[in-house]
DNA sequence: TTAGGGTTAG
């Protein structure tokens, strides 16, 4: 074996920088050092793999004498997975400066992940005009990687457009494109790129089926869902973990707990994602006790829990108002396992004091957490003033909203709210003007349901679906057949924007969204079908005691998922036992 | 002998 090959191998085996070194005295022993072969070597060890050092890299990557092509990519590449992806952006540049080497498609994919982390959006229109001219537009890995480039940067339309004008799109690019919309939160449009994918016949795997599932969780597409397990069954694709806890996670999200039980059980190995999928599902069901009997079983297993395993933990004791069992994880989270509780751990514990009318306690939370400055936390102690009408705390938490700029329409009717319960006419008055003077923002209310496979979405009174005579004219008769059962309304607060089409609690003689997908829902469901119904923002009183006297008179299931957690309607009952 | 895709909170 010559020497040259000798220490090639040497390179292959090397797995630490101490190795490396000893490696690097012999090639300069023997003044191998201008070598491509082994330079190039050399370069993507410590650039490249885990046990490199890209320091190590830059240093003698600035003694090779004109780098080629191949060495300007290990700098680029390695420097676009760490965490200073700009430098990357930097090498490229300098690669163009002094001219003696071209990018190539790998360049360029390396170059368009720096973009994509170190969000460089001019810099990545800047390589999407570079590739059209050096001839790699057609390059399906290369135009991939500006698709995600873009939706990287924020720059969505720009993506779907480069997507729609490639000449061919494999697998991996179209899975990439739904992964896309589904992390940018855009879930209908996740969707309906896989309606388009079915027609290019690319096929689908386990990458298409887990972004697919995470979208189907979000809006609640449970028939969908149920669909993807049949394929999932039929192709052996159970398996992988990653679609196991996919489908945890989608079960759980669509209101079916039993389903996503049965599915954890037949997985054969389960992760930290499958224990925390199946305890945020218990917790947001209202279901604490049972979430910390997983807890149990997940340490029992040997699977360490992490931040987002609390998250459930606390949402679920909030939710069941276990305010002693809460503190215990709270401060076990430090104690036992160096998880340092963030502010969303903090804004569970504000919302299990609140809700159980510990009001101080909360405001003493705020005051401890890591940052006083987060709205979240005000508006949670607002929303608990309002459930036990507190006047004065009310007050301090819009004190605090406004003082960081942070105030919204749900606020200015949360303590509008109060005022109204306290008799307090004024203040509400206070509050119709705040609204009106500062041209606050409200959010529109929808609810959505799934009839037949396709999702119903229904806004504030909307006249705008095919079949609205038919619900509106159905609505009528379920509020007689409520009423009959003992329904009465409930005007909460005397808030209104007119005019705004806004859904604004207790805007009397409207029509909250959930009451239309009700509606639908009965007028096109057979006989003692669930309703599965999800809510963007929280239900209203009014529209909670509808729906419980609607569960009654029909005798249907109704589940409606909210802003925060689930109810399940049922014989007039409701899962929240009013406390929510 | 160098490239592109996946899950939980928010």
């Amino acid at each position: 074996m010559s020497k040259i090959n000798s220490i090639m191998s040497l390179l292959q085996g090397c797995n630490n920088m101490g190795k490396f070194q000893k490696i690097h005295a012999q090639v300069l022993l023997n003044g191998y050092q201008d070598d491509p072969t082994i330079s190039n070597k050399l370069l993507s060890f410590c650039a490249i793999s885990i046990s490199g050092s890209l320091a190590y890299a830059s240093l003698l990557f600035s003694q090779v004498k004109n780098p080629q092509t191949s060495s300007w990519n290990s700098m680029i590449r390695g420097y676009s997975q760490s965490p200073t992806p700009l430098q990357a952006v930097f090498y490229y540049n300098k690669m163009m400066f002094e001219g003696q080497s071209r990018p190539d498609n790998f360049t360029l994919s390396f170059l368009l992940k720096a973009c994509e982390k170190a969000k460089a959006e001019k810099k990545c229109r800047e390589v999407h005009g570079s590739l059209i001219r050096i001839g790699f537009a057609t390059d399906v890995v290369v135009c991939t990687n500006l698709v995600r480039s873009y939706v990287g940067n924020g720059l969505v339309g720009t993506a779907q457009m480069v997507f729609d004008e490639m000449p061919e799109r494999d697998l991996v690019c179209w899975n990439s494109m739904i992964s896309c919309y589904s992390q940018a939160g855009l879930h209908d449009e996740a969707l309906n790129i896989y309606s388009r994918m079915r027609n290019a016949n690319v096929g689908l795997d386990e990458f298409t089926i887990v972004s697919l599932l995470s979208s189907c969780a979000h809006v609640g597409a449970l028939n969908f869902g149920v669909q993807i397990q049949k394929f999932v069954d039929e192709n052996g694709f159970m398996d992988n973990v990653f679609v196991g806890n996919a489908l945890v996670d989608m079960y759980a999200k669509c209101g079916s707990l039993d389903w996503a039980c049965r599915v954890f059980d037949r997985m054969q190995k389960r992760d930290v994602f499958s224990w925390n999928s199946m305890i945020i599902g218990l917790g947001v069901h209202g279901r604490g006790d049972e979430a910390i009997h997983f807890f149990r079983q997940m340490l029992t297993a040997g699977v360490r829990p992490n931040s987002i395993t609390f998250i459930g933990l606390l949402c679920g004791c909030s939710h069941q108002g276990q305010t002693e069992e809460g503190i215990k994880y709270f401060h076990m989270m430090s104690s036992e396992f160096n998880l340092e509780p963030g502010i969303k751990h903090y804004g569970c514990m504000v919302d299990m004091f609140g809700r159980a009318g510990k009001l101080d306690k909360a405001l003493e939370f705020i005051g401890n957490s890591p940052t006083q400055d987060d709205p979240v936390l005000w508006r949670t102690l607002l929303g608990a003033c309002k459930i036990h009408r507190n006047v004065e705390i009310g007050e301090e938490a819009m004190k605090h909203l406004v003082q960081l700029k942070a105030l919204n329409a749900g606020d200015c009717v949360l303590l509008a709210g109060i005022y109204d319960a306290a008799q307090d006419q004024q203040g509400v008055a206070k509050m119709r003007k705040l609204i009106k003077d500062q041209g606050i923002k409200t959010i529109p209310g929808w609810s959505w349901i799934e009839v037949d496979n396709s999702v119903h979405k229904f806004l504030v009174d909307d006249k705008s679906h095919n079949d609205s005579e038919e619900i509106y004219s159905k609505l009528k008769e379920i509020i007689h057949r409520a009423t009959l059962a003992g329904y009465v309304v409930e005007e909460e607060s005397l808030v209104s924007v007119p005019d705004s089409g806004e859904e604004l609690y207790g805007n009397s003689g409207s029509y909250h969204s959930e009451k239309l997908a009700i509606a639908y829902g009965l007028a096109k469901t057979s006989e003692r079908t669930s309703l599965r119904i999800v809510k963007n923002l929280r239900v209203c009183r009014d529209c909670h005691s509808f729906t419980k006297f609607v569960s009654k008179a029909f005798n249907r299931e109704i589940i409606v998922r909210d802003r925060v957690r689930f109810h399940h309607f049922k014989h007039g009952t409701c899962s929240c036992k009013d406390y929510w």
